[in-house]
DNA sequence: TACCAGGTAAAAA
DNA sequence: TTTTTACATGGT
């Protein structure tokens, strides 16, 4: 590990949130997560941000309350930081945790629903997290395909490590998610060491190659109104069938619409919930969720959260 | 040991 | 056109 850092700028921010918001809850998903890339632990936050081309330790915490949120963020750069980079940090925090979505609407549309409106209830406040870039949740999702999240995690870590760009705080190295251009060029074999298979190591670099080369211009596609084009155009993409395209919208995108019912693991916890824990077709997971509103996918994250919160059914 | 886990593309039928 | 198969790896 590198001795001492060159760390020449700290600056404080805060944010507010549209209410109700609670952080804890939110970024608790982020509690066993690897704590050189993403973490949170005791009422913190930390992640590196890219702004500005500049990397930025972030550190994140609540100071106010459900109805009233307020962040505040430390940052940290072995760069000097300006003003208008303290601003666009402010930006990509926020959309970290979704701060500027209202939740109001969708449990306005579940209240009907017994069960979500109950378990709405119990985890009032909670937003869904987005990936600083599309890009990211899209090769996430490559590599969650078939396999164990503890698998998938574990190799998504190996891949951060090993192409993203490193930044040491106070004696710390953080890593940043890998950007397209490195990844379209690390080779195949490079990809496949951290544990892939040959074939999604090929979709990786593939999909690494349309996005540095502006084939595919995923943070465009984000502004994209419907949630159908954008499926269908990610489909086209080799490696990308709807259930990625879907976890991708989902977690990349801040679309909260769209439900992934081929989810194995969705069906199972939409099971838990509704039918008694018995095995489900996608059909019979699709009209459940025909009473979860415009926000599907928001709705089953919620099931999700609650499962793991230990919330009964 | 064998089998499964938040699928997909390509081969085989 | 529809159905099967290979795929990487950690947990059970």
């Amino acid at each position: 590990m590198k001795k001492g850092n060159g760390l020449s700028t700290i600056k404080k921010i805060t944010l507010d949130a549209v209410p109700p918001f609670r952080f804890d809850l939110s970024a608790e998903i982020f509690s066993d997560g690897d704590s050189q890339i993403r973490k949170y632990e005791k009422n913190k936050f930390w992640q590196i941000i890219r702004v500005n081309g500049k990397l930025i330790l972030a550190t994140v915490k609540s100071e106010g309350i459900i109805d009233q949120p307020k962040l505040s963020a430390e940052l940290k750069s072995d760069e000097t930081l300006t003003q208008d980079d303290a601003k666009k940090a402010q930006e990509t925090i926020s959309s970290l945790f979704s701060l500027d979505f209202d939740l109001a609407p969708f449990y306005k549309d579940v209240k009907t629903d017994d069960t979500m409106a109950r378990v709405t209830q119990k985890l009032w406040g909670l937003k869904s997290p987005t990936t600083p870039t599309a890009f990211e949740a899209l090769i996430d999702s490559i590599v969650e395909q078939q396999i164990s999240l503890k698998v998938a995690n574990s190799i998504e870590n190996k891949l951060t490590k090993r192409f993203g760009d490193a930044l040491c705080i106070d004696d710390e190295v953080y890593y940043a998610y890998s950007t397209p251009q490195k990844l379209a060029s690390v080779g195949i074999d490079a990809i496949r060491q951290c544990g892939l298979s040959q074939r999604k190591a090929e979709y990786i670099q593939g999909i690494a190659e349309l996005v540095a080369g502006g084939e595919l211009n995923l943070e465009k596609l984000k502004n994209c109104e419907n949630a159908d084009e954008i499926i269908s155009e990610l489909d086209r993409v080799r490696g990308v069938g709807v259930w990625t395209a879907e976890l991708t919208m989902l977690r990349g995108m801040q679309k909260l619409e769209a439900l992934p019912a081929d989810d194995l693991g969705l069906r199972r916890v939409i099971s838990r919930y509704y039918c008694g824990g018995k095995v489900i077709t996608s059909t019979q997971a699709r009209q459940i969720a025909e009473n979860w509103g415009r926000w599907k996918g928001l709705a089953a994250y919620y099931l999700v959260v609650a499962e793991r919160k230990g919330i009964e059914a």
